[in-house]
DNA sequence: CGTATGTGTGTATTATATACACAGTTCAGG
DNA sequence: CCTGAACTGTGTATATAATACACACATACG
């Protein structure tokens, strides 16, 4: 997140990096998954390794695990911009330099809070039922999750590096999704398409905990939020908006849980859909 | 962004701000929008007011849309990380401060080319088409957005402060889901559902812009990503996963356009079959 | 004409990340 | 047991931002 931009588009290992176009296909990238693993370290290292340290020199007073908790412990209190180096250090009782021997930077240390934060999805019960109610219960726990830990949607790296947790909820879909009898290139598609919805039905959610973290009530946050969609009415831009948010729905109102059901409905039907098409296939 | 958390919950306007539940249904935000236009001054004013300046003084060398311009800009070349308060002011030959005559924070300010950087969405044709294709062409269009100006996506503002553009793109849809039939109600949460698959599923192209921000290139890039995902291969935690990077597919690779489109499609399909359900009943 | 109202500048402060050198620790191996 | 390599936490220094504040000057209204 500092600094350390245009570090011209150098190849590592000599190499000459083709300009490959800009817009890749999942294919390409999966091969890449296969093939590229042994190259270099990878800031995520730290996600995977247990870095068996040599029994030299004083053990550590830390471990990395301890330092990821009171990281997460200061974003869940009060926002991602509460944790900073120095906060976490002290809290831990060390100062801010000390941080630097477990995680080599901040942007590692979040890395390591994003797949801490995620945990891992509740266990497929033993008793397996149809994919489409599974994959309606990881949605479900998905957004739960990100509720909980709204700071998680906070931070570009959302879509970064990858650790241990983050793929446990990939495969936790996969494994329902197996369920569909669907092509494994579908089952990317299926699987893109329902974890985007679910992280983005949590953005309101998250919208909220932002405001929150700027000391605004959730009705600070509603009035904020109506404010700026109410300029809308009365403004000769925007009539149907403006009508849109006059005209009293004829229906029970739905709360946001409602909301998403009625959203996660509507999409696994347009999964089920195909399914069901490809099975006839 | 910067440090203003918690600050007391406070009441303005006096009255009793009574715990409000952290899950607001719809309905009481769009009550919102309506009643609380008057209150105070926000952050957003600055997207809205043509602040009159007062005749007095000199007059200002810049106009905030200048400056505007030129953080867009920057945001373009480099990233959102480019954009500082004294970058934008060098480039158009005013010293770091001046700036702040203009937008009182950068907070204010990137809320400013959040909205100037949405742009208008395509104007609808004159010619109309059914609900489906419209919509289609609208989240088309809001992702080629999205994908030509990734830091829109890499800031948490996104969701915060609503600008005419921003409200621009939100009539645009509504327009088309007039179509449809649907209660005010429904008509709110399917665009929910079309604009979050839309934003989500332009991630994957957020996520190789902000790798382009840090110096690599699109291989570099893919491997990065890759390396993690191809972690799971060999992993015992992560079978399916590990099977579905591995197994071929059986059908002509998706480019990541079609693969917008195939997730689009299941959306649709969805929606689509609740509007026919909704128009039977 | 003079003063309230504005404008851009310069300088100082604060928060953060992080580089670097150091002093103390501990164990492996002679 | 002793020595030094490998490692630990600390202290200090630097760089980058954002932004508060006071100032010198400009301008048009009264």
């Amino acid at each position: 997140m500092a600094g350390r931009k245009k570090s011209e588009p150098q190849t590592r290992s000599g190499r000459v990096t083709k300009a490959a176009p800009d817009v890749l296909s999942h294919d390409v990238l999966m091969q890449a998954a296969v093939r590229v693993d042994s190259e270099l370290r990878w800031r995520s290292q730290l996600l995977w390794d247990d870095r068996a340290q040599s029994t030299r020199g004083p053990k550590a007073s830390l471990t990395p695990d301890e330092v990821v908790q009171v990281a997460m412990q200061l974003a869940d209190e009060d926002g991602l911009s509460a944790v900073t180096m120095s906060a976490v250090s002290a809290r831990l009782g060390f100062t801010t330099m000390a941080i630097y021997r477990y995680f080599p930077s901040k942007e590692a240390l979040l890395d390591a809070i994003v797949d801490a934060g995620m945990g891992l999805p509740p266990r497929a019960p033993t008793c397996r039922g149809d994919w489409r109610s599974e994959l309606a219960q990881w949605a479900r726990a998905k957004r739960a999750m990100l509720c909980a830990r709204p700071w998680l949607a906070e931070l570009p790296f959302v879509a970064a590096p990858h650790g241990p947790n983050w793929l446990s909820w990939l495969e936790a879909v996969i494994d329902s999704l197996a369920g569909t009898g669907l092509d494994s290139a579908d089952m990317g598609e299926v699987l893109s398409i329902l974890d985007g919805y679910t992280r983005g039905a949590s953005d309101t959610a998250t919208s909220l905990a932002r405001a929150r973290a700027r000391g605004l009530s959730a009705a600070q946050w509603a009035a904020e939020v109506g404010a700026d969609l109410g300029r809308a009415i009365g403004d000769p831009r925007f009539p149907h908006f403006a009508a849109l948010l006059t005209t009293p729905s004829t229906k029970p109102t739905r709360t946001m849980d409602e909301s998403f059901e009625f959203g996660l409905a509507r999409v696994l039907d347009g999964i089920e859909r195909y399914v069901n098409a490809s099975k006839r296939a």
